[in-house]
DNA sequence: TATCAACACGAAACCGTTTTCGTTCGGTGT
DNA sequence: ACACCGAACGAAAACGGTTTCGTGTTGATA
């Protein structure tokens, strides 16, 4: 097992000093040719690289970024973070992520424990527990320390920090246009409550297209699950209930399994009822039938929160402007709406 | 903006020494009961919390994990980080993600800007590339170095490292048994490459659980794919050219997507032809019919790994004992297979 | 020959902690 | 009155770098 090597014992090995060997190695002008070759060659022979702690502490910057997000097994998320990762990986940037699984207390306790040197900014999406309570203390006290923060998908309004999210109520309200313009008349909707502010604009989307239609909003065809987990039962008993022709989820499993409830009654889709979900993931590409869905381009989403957290991270004035970038959803037609 | 205070700025306001200040923070025995109160008092008024990255280079141990997979938007890999980052959590580390993308030079590459002193050990999964190169230098150097790797999944004897998987020749042989059991005779298997450790594991227990049945194994039915991505034109010509009453394959998208082709052509799934897939994700609960699995339960998998890791690095004694844990599969019971 | 700039290098501070090893001072024992 | 002791605290080294500011040695110039 061999050691990994520093700068003193470079500087001993070679009888010269620290800041000789340190600024040879950064190809100094002040240093002569000869020491400069003698240096750089004893270093590569030896394979040094400079530590990265002693760096991070010397210089107040870690290169690494904090991604704090609510659950990692959603096709949506892991599209982010490998959105994330590929930018910051390409400025020289590494990811530390870290689970809410949509607690407050764990979002809370994970970003104390980067927030003491370990990171130079957070990437984060709140947790449907913080959205609910509505409690934004520890984001406020990690601004105030000049810690650059970027929020996306699942944001609020409490914060000023840049933001990255995509038009979801254009993204409902265009795939709601979709389902009438195809004829259907009683359009249920599957989503979450509305203290998520993705799932209240998908719904606010959804209403705005069935107003401009002259179209009922029947709110006993609206059904709000308590979290972004199944509650099976519920989805079962709602179908039972009542009779649609067409559905907007706002996730793919509500729409899949929704899908699967009906066929068992002996619907077909597309031509009985429709099916319109949310985000574009595996399951949507390969449900039977395939699904039409809104696609949030979470890789993009990714990226962009990466670039403008780096940029602010490395920008020396302390700018007090924060932008927030809408993306534009699509609408992905497959096989679940009529073509 | 209120910066963060450091001891220095508590010893400056209190007319102490640096020293006395991070003595009374540690409760310690030297200092007197006022003193101790009155920098407590201090400290907690101005929120003060040590320097992570300063402790870090003190006690050379970062409290940092690293996780080198091939991808991240694959159900597997994503319960793997899961499960790894519940235990780091727990035991006070995080956990820092780099994906190599299935390329050996960004596995390379993510390994060289971690192992200068960003982590305490590594967790990975292999490459494609890698695992079909055979080249495992990287390794080598960052084991030589005393730094602790974890291997899950797809792994390598050529290093000495502890390492978690799945019995998968198991897997297979069982799930192909299971077939046999209910009757088919030609029972087609849809891999990967053999360099693929994982996949290699699979076709010998294919090939064993035929084998002790006295099955022919007919090489024209084992279709090898050559990547983890989808090549749908080569499973479309597969099944045109094969009549097969079963199939087994190495992954949930390989088994869908058949799964679709066939129902196309006519099929009754499971009354024709059964399909027997490997890791239990959405994709196999909500496809239609639903899946019968290998579950590979990454969770686990990922929490031992941590467990490992961990371990590992906070043992004093440099053991050279490396340990090999296999899980044992488990065979869920969908529909795609008859009951 | 005294002066000076350029060159090549070293000393030391600094980043924020921890920890060892003094040091000071008042009190105790004899 | 003297040595000794323990309590309470501070100085300084150390972790591994970067960087500023000298400093000694040249050779050229006036």
């Amino acid at each position: 097992m061999k050691a990994k090597i520093t700068l003193k014992d470079i500087a001993r090995e070679l009888e010269v000093s620290i800041s000789t060997v340190s600024k040879a190695l950064k190809n100094s002008e002040e240093i002569s040719r000869d020491t400069k070759e003698k240096v750089q060659a004893f270093a590569k022979l030896y394979n040094y690289k400079p530590n990265n702690i002693a760096i991070s502490l010397k210089n107040k910057r870690t290169k690494n970024i904090g991604v704090v997000i609510p659950a990692i097994v959603h096709h949506f998320f892991t599209t982010v973070i490998r959105g994330i990762e590929k930018y910051a990986n390409a400025r020289g940037y590494n990811v530390i992520v870290c689970l809410s699984e949509e607690s407050f207390d764990k979002e809370v306790i994970n970003m104390e424990m980067l927030a003491n040197g370990s990171i130079d900014g957070f990437i984060m999406s709140l947790s449907s527990e913080t959205q609910q309570k509505g409690d934004y203390n520890h984001l406020k006290e990690v601004t105030e320390q000049g810690i650059p923060v970027v929020l996306f998908d699942r944001i609020t309004n409490e914060i000023d920090c840049d933001k990255v999210i995509i038009d979801d109520q254009m993204g409902a309200y265009v795939a709601t246009k979709k389902l009438i313009e195809q004829g259907r008349k009683k359009i249920a909707l599957i989503t979450t409550d509305d203290y998520l502010s993705v799932s209240k604009a998908r719904t606010e989307g959804y209403r705005k297209a069935l107003l401009e239609s002259e179209l009922d909003i029947d709110e006993s065809i609206i059904l709000k699950l308590s979290t972004m987990e199944m509650d099976e039962e519920r989805i079962r008993d709602f179908f039972d209930a009542q009779e649609v022709d067409a559905v907007l989820c706002v996730n793919e499993i509500f729409t899949v399994f929704s899908m699967r409830l009906v066929q068992k009654k002996g619907l077909k889709i597309p031509e009985d009822i429709s099916f319109i979900g949310f985000t574009d993931g595996l399951l949507s590409k390969y449900a039977n039938p395939s699904l039409t869905v809104v696609a949030q381009h979470g890789e993009k989403m990714g990226e962009i929160s990466a670039q403008m957290l780096i940029d602010k991270v490395e920008s020396e004035e302390e700018e007090e402007s924060f932008h927030t970038k809408i993306l534009e959803p699509t609408l992905v037609i497959r096989n679940s709406t009529i073509n």
